[in-house]
DNA sequence: GCCGTTTTCGGCCCGACTGTTTTCAGTCG
């Protein structure tokens, strides 16, 4: 059982417990090591094969341990299926409603013996519902309309998508009357690849006017809650929208607080306690004896915040506790304006629908200084993929471009794939005079992991290969990663001295944040590349950038940073 | 269920809003 099957089985254990009104620690217990199991680079098969010590990683003790050794050997555990036999399935999809919690839930199925959403959906309908204790007429309303949007709740949107919300948002509200400041918090401001709801924090005198300005936005489904200093409404995309109205002596604190992660928070108030601090959204509070709330001392500012707890304020992107805790000084994360080119792009050669002339205009529109023509290889018949005589054709077009053209330089490169069999789909001397010779693999994605680590090795080591491009295969929300295992694929590209591709298409965003991270572990530079298939493919590096700000990248981490004659002797070619 | 030079037991972040209640539990982030 490999590493995210592990996690879901935590998973799916906490929500059991939760639904049998276990205790909550317990239950966090099981959702942390989720989390940790997700993160990890490392497979846990291995470890457990290599008779590692699980209970080194943080979070995981003796019995989690056990169960994480049971599930990779049985591929199950005892624990999961007593649950699984205790508890209907059918139950835990009552829990994907909104303002249905575990003990609710739980009321539903042991008083009225609901087990499905159907069944629920009847009981509401015969207000049977409304009769229980605790419940309600409006409660029993306001299920049976989150019935139809459990069937259909949207999943997380590509950051790229939110962030095109978030602009709408703001320039919406910024006409609202005394708004002082605003920000989008949350997740979006973390940079996180995919976005579940939008946090939005204004620093206005009265919360009326804002809360107004928010409710006559267009695209609004409903309003959900409405306070004094927050309000929750759904969009008619399904995206729900919180927007907290503080005072500008918080708004360090509160922002500090909606940007997350609820990890980072979590961590972050439990060191405030071991110091005698309280933190919460309003402000930074010593705590008196008694444990009651004392003087306030700070929190207009996120740094005051962090400050006043002897820490570095780090980025929002790094705010997941991975490690941020301990930073004795804040890294100057790599920016958009580092990078000076872009080593991966397609034309109308291949399956680009721009020519080579578009698309090297469009780059020097953007200030790029070089990029690499890296079209399809033979193999990619579904693209047209280039034979070596077609390869050839363009680079003698790339060879007139160059004179067309000044301040940009015009590389040869080509999107070679790498054979199912293993081995590369052009020939070594066609490929030995290439600029830039991207490997990637399109076919076999479902080959089990030897086989795959064998092509993928295999192209690492070849002596034309530059960079491994998409290196997981991952589609965001579509498709699952091919069974890499990336520790070692890292640890093959730090030896020979090959690149590894963060490809900054929103779909792809390939290798993720956790892989930046340990590609830098490893010394192995990232190069981010557009993938641009059209000229405006070429803007999506913004994407890629904060995904590599999330694994801590610096611009030094990064090779497309350097000119390109630096970058050359870098790879090792003429 | 995890964790620990203050602890191997007793902690484990904190507050807003709603609905169903007459003071609070449940849910959510």
């Amino acid at each position: 059982m490999n590493n995210p099957k592990i996690a879901d089985a935590f998973d799916e254990i906490a929500d059991l417990l939760e639904f049998q009104a276990a205790n909550p620690f317990r239950v966090r217990a099981y959702r942390n090591a989720a989390r940790k199991v997700r993160d990890l680079s490392e497979s846990l098969a291995a470890m457990v094969d290599e008779g590692a010590d699980l209970t080194k990683l943080d979070g995981i003790g003796k019995d989690l341990a056990e169960k994480i050794a049971e599930l990779t050997t049985a591929g199950r555990t005892a624990m999961l299926d007593e649950l699984r036999s205790a508890v209907p399935p059918g139950v835990l999809a009552l829990l994907r409603i909104p303002g249905l919690g575990p003990k609710k839930a739980a009321a539903l199925h042991k008083e009225l013996g609901i087990v499905s959403l159907e069944m629920l959906r009847a009981a509401c309908e015969e207000h049977k519902v409304r009769a229980l204790k605790g419940f309600g007429d409006k409660t029993e309303e306001a299920i049976l309309a989150g019935i139809d949007f459990a069937a259909h709740a949207q999943e997380r949107v590509y950051w790229a998508t939110a962030d095109a919300t978030v602009q709408e948002l703001l320039a919406h509200l910024e006409g609202a009357p005394g708004v002082r400041r605003l920000e989008a918090a949350g997740s979006y401001r973390r940079g996180k690849e995919t976005v579940g709801d939008l946090d939005l924090l204004a620093d206005a005198p009265d919360h009326g006017p804002v809360m107004d300005r928010l409710a006559e936005f267009p695209g609004i489904a409903e309003t959900l809650a409405r306070g004094d200093t927050k309000m929750s409404v759904r969009l008619d995309t399904g995206m729900q929208v919180d927007l907290r109205v503080m005072p500008a002596e918080s708004f360090g604190a509160a922002l500090q607080y909606f940007t997350g992660s609820k990890e980072h928070n979590v961590k972050l108030r439990g060191l405030a306690k071991d110091r005698g601090l309280k933190v919460n959204e309003w402000g930074v509070f010593r705590v008196g004896k008694d444990g009651a709330e004392g003087e306030r001392v700070g929190g207009a500012t996120e740094d005051e915040v962090y400050t006043l707890l002897d820490l570095v304020t780090p980025a929002p992107e790094l705010r997941e506790d991975r490690g941020e805790f301990d930073l004795k000084q804040a890294p100057k994360l790599i920016e958009l304006a580092d990078l000076r080119g872009d080593l991966h792009m397609h034309t109308t050669a291949t399956d680009g629908r721009a020519s080579l002339r578009e698309m090297v205009q469009a780059a020097k529109d953007r200030g790029l200084k070089y990029i690499a023509i890296t079209d399809h290889s033979q193999r990619v018949s579904m693209a047209g993929g280039l034979t070596p005589e077609r390869l050839r054709e363009q680079w003698r077009e790339i060879d007139l471009v160059r004179k067309e053209f000044d301040s940009i330089e015009v590389l040869k490169g080509i999107e070679c794939d790498i054979l199912e069999r293993g081995g590369m789909d052009l020939p070594d001397d066609v490929l030995a005079e290439a600029d830039w010779v991207i490997a990637s693999l399109h076919y076999g994605q479902s080959q089990p992991r030897s086989q795959i680590m064998e092509r993928l090795l295999g192209a690492v080591e070849h002596k034309h290969v530059s960079i491994v491009a998409h290196p997981t295969g991952r589609l965001i929300n579509r498709r699952e990663a091919y069974d890499v295992d990336i520790e070692r694929l890292v640890a093959a590209a730090a030896a020979a001295g090959k690149l590894l591709e963060l490809n900054a298409n929103p779909a792809r965003l390939d290798l993720n944040d956790q892989h930046c991270a340990l590609a830098k572990k490893h010394g192995v530079p990232i190069v981010i590349s557009s993938d641009a298939h059209r000229i405006e493919g070429l803007d999506v590096l913004r994407y890629g950038v904060l995904q590599a700000r999330r694994g801590g990248l610096t611009a030094s981490d990064v090779a497309n940073t350097l000119s390109w004659s630096e970058l050359k002797k870098l790879v090792g070619r003429k």
